[in-house]
DNA sequence: ACGCCGGCGTAC
DNA sequence: GACGTACGCCGGCGTA
């Protein structure tokens, strides 16, 4: 088998890279789109045909022989885009990393280079594939050239050509000859186009015999011919291919080197092409990692880490990883911390003075004093600055990160604990591999901070520092704690529950006429829709909705099953989520400890999980009967404590609104105030219905609604939601153009920011499609809003943790829900606890506007509220 | 058996 | 398509 030369037409591949997917950018803004499709072009390329020989043909810049035969070749073409030009020099570099060969030649363009190298090889008896999108070069096609069309993924032979078209590849020319090509201003003959001038090709062979028997033509046809002879004839030399450009092959110098794999992964990850991360074959580099087990070995390293004065430390299930270097970590496992001189270490742990960076202080507190551990000085975490500095990515596990910032594949867990049925946990797995694992940890943790503390500007540096750090305290003690759930409440009302569901089940199934499995949307819409015909009213991706809304409008018309399929929807769910799976979750004192994350929303709120604890249903009947469930112990009392309105008067902070300040500064039910507004009637003269109106408006402004949301929310004909809004922007002048302003600054900057300077990026600002635009206007907003309110509930946990731990309260924080703290109190310190949360929460932030809180106190949730 | 996705529904 | 932020349940489907 002979060798393979792959010839890449790199301008063109560019130019219909750039045009073909618009507005990639990298996580700074940069353009990339062209980048990231020649990178993954390459990417295939390298990995599906492992090319030995390969070139990179690029343009000469400036004028070409083409132009002395015609000035006017190619001047239609626009000029180049500054979003492609600035492209082009990354693309270049990275050719460079991959080690490919590049060549151009004065004066010619990259269509001749590639004739010239492929006439040179097939003469060296190697085949040749030219990678290209564009058809012009198959008149290059012979029985050893090829064409690749990378996007379409498809070659191209001589063959195909031939009896695709009924002419050889190389009577392409004399097509273009008579078609001309619009793109590169070659002018071909007036009149002829493209069927007309392949009928002709495929007629007489070649141009130059057309010509000659021009005359034989009949009518204009052969007219037009005899007197274009000369623009024809130049117009095929234009698209003739030159294989005698001025350059030399030679095989040994297409061979492709070695790939700096290294570079090209912080490149990729500049970029943000997560995607072709994963395809490169990289490591991190070796820890190497020291098992602490004996005292000679505990004695140097506690000398070294003593010396490093700082550490990256990770508690493992089996021992504590420590790390000050690069490559290189400590292990000790727990067995030997309690004996001397290794339980020296906890103190050190415990040091205030000892500063240590983490990933994921949290739940490394929450494992280290779950065995009894004291662990403080804690100045860095990795996870919070990850998402800090990058939330809209989502991804912060610690292997998303050392790929993102390091460029590196984190080992993964199951090196260690083995996969599938053989899985164990880490306490069975080998001392060796557990140790090499956390101690790899503990030094991407230490690689991290080096990475993204210099990122950070002081002030926000300073926000992890004092606000999400100590909250992951906050946190950890709200997670140990858990909260007491009365699990016969719960029983009773899931026995409750189940009856009625039977009922309702055995009903719809009778409605029917068949038994279906009624959890399944599709079998529920292909009874309603098919079988019983019932109007379908809106789609879902893949067929018709049955949601709440559509129920709820087929049961107004009349339909008995949908009104059913309502009641049975909310009762099923109430079961399943809530009432069946707490129980589960229990600890042995009647205790469910949630999880919180700091890390999981775009907008900096708090997020809860296993279970769930900020979802508790409240709004139906039923579901509020779940809330009782939530109880305190004995000679104690729940308190609740919410934020009235604290969004909305975040955005009056922010707005600075006359109208709306007034309203929140003389205590009034905004959403009533509003109506009042809007309808100019006074307060008392409100109807419940223009409360609700102006309630689902002021919803609306911080959701970033449209007026066909509100009269959907409504219920009200689209015009009439319009009038409301725009009389809303007449009455809140000040709310309108703090919109418009947030919008126009997210649209210029690519992001936007909240009070205590927490960025959200927004790409969707910057995309093509209009959905998508409106869709990042609204998160725009929104974040601002969300984000605010969640970093002043933030401060507020902080300083009622420290007052309550600082005044020896016995009450705990328990549960945090974005807008409201529960706490549980000794009865004796509740009316107490009950005024400092007042007073804490209502002062957490110095805006323009007060911010009110509403505390309540009872024996369970519920009753608390 | 497990993971992923779509549909849906709960909260703020 | 049209209202932001989450988490979790179920069915259904693809892969192990």
């Amino acid at each position: 088998m002979s060798d393979t030369l792959y010839l890449i037409d790199t301008h063109a591949f560019i130019y219909r890279a750039f045009y073909a997917l618009e507005n990639l950018r990298a996580p700074d803004g940069a353009p990339v789109n062209a980048i990231f499709q020649f990178a993954r072009m390459l990417a295939n390329l390298l990995r599906d045909h492992r090319p030995q020989h390969l070139v990179a043909v690029f343009d000469a810049p400036g004028k070409n022989f083409r132009h002395e035969l015609f000035p006017d070749y190619k001047a239609t073409r626009r000029e180049t885009p500054p979003e492609l030009r600035a492209q082009i020099n990354p693309i270049r570099d990275l050719i460079k990393l991959y080690a490919i060969q590049t060549l151009s030649a004065a004066g010619y363009e990259a269509d001749d280079v590639i004739g010239a190298l492929a006439r040179q090889a097939e003469a060296a008896e190697m085949n040749v594939v030219i990678i290209s999108g564009d058809k012009d070069l198959a008149q290059l096609l012979t029985d050893r050239v090829s064409l690749f069309d990378p996007q379409k993924e498809i070659f191209i032979t001589a063959a195909d050509y031939e009896a695709k078209n009924g002419f050889p590849p190389a009577r392409l020319p004399d097509l273009f000859g008579l078609w001309g090509d619009k793109a590169d201003n070659i002018p071909g003959v007036a009149g002829i186009g493209e069927k007309i001038g392949r009928e002709l090709i495929c007629q007489y062979g070649s141009l130059e015999n057309l010509l000659d028997h021009a005359a034989d033509l009949k009518g204009k046809r052969g007219e037009v011919l005899q007197n274009s002879r000369a623009a024809a004839l130049l117009s095929k030399n234009l698209a003739t291919i030159r294989t005698d450009a001025p350059v030399v092959f030679n095989k040994d110098d297409t061979v492709i080197g070695s790939p700096d794999w290294a570079e090209l992964r912080l490149v990729f990850t500049r970029y943000g092409f997560n995607s072709l991360l994963q395809d490169l074959q990289f490591a991190a580099p070796e820890t190497l990692v020291e098992m602490v087990d004996t005292p000679e070995k505990f004695a140097e390293f506690y000398r070294a880490l003593a010396a490093a004065a700082v550490a990256a430390v990770a508690v493992a299930p089996t021992g504590v990883a420590f790390s000050w270097q690069n490559a290189a970590a400590y292990y000790l496992p727990n067995e030997k911390l309690d004996e001397p001189p290794f339980a020296k270490i906890k103190d050190l742990l415990a040091a205030e003075n000892f500063p240590k960076y983490f990933y994921d202080y949290k739940e490394n507190l929450v494992a280290w004093r779950r065995r009894g551990g004291d662990l403080r000085g804690a100045v860095f975490d990795a996870l919070l600055a990850g998402h800090w500095l990058a939330a809209h990515l989502g991804d912060h596990t610690l292997d998303a990160l050392a790929l993102r910032y390091l460029g590196v594949a984190r080992r993964s867990e199951e090196t260690v604990t083995g996969a599938g049925a053989r899985r164990v946990d880490f306490a069975q797995a080998e001392p060796e591999k557990v140790a090499a694992y956390f101690g790899e940890t503990a030094a991407l943790t230490w690689r991290l901070f080096a990475t993204l503390d210099e990122k950070l500007s002081d002030a926000e540096r300073k926000y992890l520092r004092e606000i999400e750090l100590p909250l992951s305290e906050v946190l950890a003690a709200m997670q140990e704690r858990g909260v007491r759930v009365n699990a016969e409440v719960l029983q009773n009302l899931g026995e409750e529950l189940a009856g009625i569901i039977d009922n309702l089940r055995a009903g719809i199934v009778a409605l029917a006429g068949e038994d279906f499995n009624l959890e399944s949307p599709r079998q529920l819409g292909d009874i309603m829709f098919d079988k019983l015909k019932m109007p379908t009213l809106r789609r879902t991706k893949t067929g018709f909705s049955t949601d709440e809304a559509t129920l709820k409008e087929l049961a107004g018309q009349g339909y008995e099953l949908p009104a059913l399929m309502l009641d049975y929807r909310q009762y099923y769910k109430l079961k399943n989520t809530y009432i069946d799976a707490l129980p589960p979750l229990l600890d042995p004192r009647g205790r469910v400890h949630t999880t919180f994350s700091q890390t999981s929303t775009a907008t900096g709120r708090l997020a809860s999980h296993r279970p769930n604890l900020q979802n508790i249903p409240v709004r139906s009947e039923k579901g509020r009967a779940i809330r009782a469930a939530f109880v305190a112990p004995d000679g104690w009392q729940l308190l609740a404590a919410d934020y009235s309105q604290i969004e909305l008067r975040v955005l009056a902070h922010f707005s600075g609104d006359e109208n709306l300040l007034a309203a929140f500064a003389h205590n009034r039910d905004i959403h009533r105030a509003v109506a009042a507004t809007v309808n100019r009637l006074p307060e008392n003269e409100v109807s419940a219905d223009q409360r609700r109106a102006a309630k689902a408006v002021n919803f609306g402004i911080i959701y970033g609604q449209s007026a066909h949301g509100l009269a959907e929310a409504l219920g009200i004909p689209h015009f009439a939601a319009q009038d409301f809004i725009d009389q809303y922007f007449r009455d809140f002048p000040a709310v309108k153009s703090y919109l418009d302003a947030t919008l126009a600054r997210a649209a210029a900057d690519g992001f936007v920011k909240t009070l205590y300077g927490r960025r959200r990026e927004i790409p969707e600002l910057r995309s093509s499609k209009k959905t998508e635009r409106e869709r990042g206007e609204r998160e725009a907003v929104n974040t601002v809003i969300q984000g605010t309110a969640a970093e002043i509930i933030k401060v507020a946990m902080l300083r009622l943790a420290r007052h309550l731990r600082e005044e020896n309260f016995a009450a705990r924080l328990l549960l945090q829900i974005h807008d409201e703290l529960v706490l549980e109190a000794p009865l004796d310190e509740v009316p107490r606890v009950a005024a400092l949360v007042k007073e804490v929460m209502e002062r957490a932030a110095d805006l323009i506007v007060p911010l009110k809180v509403e505390v309540g106190a009872g024996d369970n949730w519920l009753a608390a509220k």
